[in-house]
DNA sequence: CAAATAGTGTCTTTTAGACAGTATCGC
DNA sequence: GCGATACTGTCTAAAAGACACTATTTG
């Protein structure tokens, strides 16, 4: 196969191209609140997991190699989130980055990863270049995911209770969800996994996902709220 | 300012990069159904415009620059649907694609330009490359942009019925549409013009968009549909 | 007047949300 | 029994959706 040339004679690589990274927002659930997967360096202080994009490879590809590599996390799904493209974002030169989203529970990370707290959407401490304002898009991703179905990347394990499962979800929406009304909305997402689990009081039914069970999407105003309006 | 070097002394232009392109999806609503905006050549048959990604430009201006230079078009607001970056996307070589989405009036269009019905949220005619998946991209993103407000892009004048809303949304929705529940939903995200449109029969009151109004969460469930689940 | 289209009153069914009740455990 | 937590029945207010009625124009 003979390379492409245009009416001018030039391939592709005699014109100008940007270099192309993935940075990763793992995010996962602790203490009650959302937090996001950093890594350290002498160079950038605090900044997401990334790296960049190889001849033939994807960028979700990409994303995959730089956690295994930075973070030694592998087997994740990722979801893209944007590109992130300001000329100036990079001061090595001209660096597009498209942004990926990943949640994990906690459990799974190795017990020396660096995890910073979420509040209001942003990162609590100063991320490197524009990694805070994808910290943001990644939040954003996941509420649309988790509106959508009943905890699709897996943060409880397969079988939960429903106060667990509410915890999560107050803590994803970071707002307090009302039981009764939790408990009915999700309920036909669910099926029972015919085991108790015991504590304080009453024992807890645990519950497993419904597969391919998609909640209706009246669920996504309780999680959210219904952004103003009425109530005169 | 001295170029970047790192630890192996090499800059960033030392390492392979891709291509980068965009691509746009301009969608408009003509005889009840979405159309999408493509142009033709002799190499890559229906298309849809796009540019090379330019050094110091973001996507967002490229698409701006590619509109105007391949359709006329100018003054169009875009949003990123996402990257497409198969390594065998292009036969060309490495270029991965930023498609962005944009919807306008018919009357903006130039009078030759080829619109091209979208049926169930795929192009009826063939489009090279991945542009039809790009397109249901925009068709995606155009459906949830308008169940956040009330024609956001203005594809209907300043001043519109409750009637021309309403076949807007049901072509964008593709779904009829209940005409009493849609004018309960909408009307408080409109005011009245004080005007009156004269037609076959009762004369049908103006509105305008009420500015920086959002529409509550529960119209995202009429115009999609609240996908299955009960009604037993 | 009839025809046509715009807009609304109202009824039924469903549901969110709140509250309080009952159920089932450990002690 | 008592405390604690899980679950559910029920009431109320609100809203969706359907239907039909009223309103205002043209011819």
């Amino acid at each position: 196969m003979t390379k492409w040339r245009d009416a001018s004679g030039k391939s592709l690589e005699d014109y100008p191209r940007p270099s192309v990274a993935v940075d990763v927002a793992v995010l996962t659930v602790a203490d009650g609140e959302l937090k996001v997967l950093v890594v350290k360096s002498p160079r950038d202080g605090l900044a997401l997991p990334g790296t960049f994009v190889h001849p033939g490879e994807t960028t979700q590809r990409a994303a995959v190699r730089a956690l295994a590599a930075k973070a030694g996390l592998l087997g994740i799904e990722f979801h893209q989130l944007g590109v992130f493209d300001d000329p100036q974002r990079d001061y090595r030169g001209w660096v597009i980055s498209v942004a990926h989203g990943a949640a994990l529970p906690l459990d799974r990370f190795p017990v020396d990863s660096t995890l910073i707290s979420i509040v209001n959407d942003v990162p609590v401490e100063d991320l490197a270049y524009d990694h805070a304002q994808m910290v943001t898009f990644a939040v954003a991703d996941l509420r649309e995911r988790y509106a959508r179905a009943v905890d699709p990347d897996r943060l409880l394990g397969e079988a939960f209770t429903v106060l667990g499962l509410r915890q999560l979800y107050e803590a994803i929406y970071a707002r307090p969800l009302p039981k009764d009304t939790f408990r009915r909305q999700l309920v036909d997402g669910l099926v029972s996994a015919g085991q108790l689990e015991v504590g304080g009081g009453r024992p807890a039914e645990l519950f497993r996902r419904l597969p391919n069970c998609l909640l209706p999407r009246s669920a996504a105003s309780l999680f959210y709220g219904d952004y103003g309006r009425r109530r005169g």
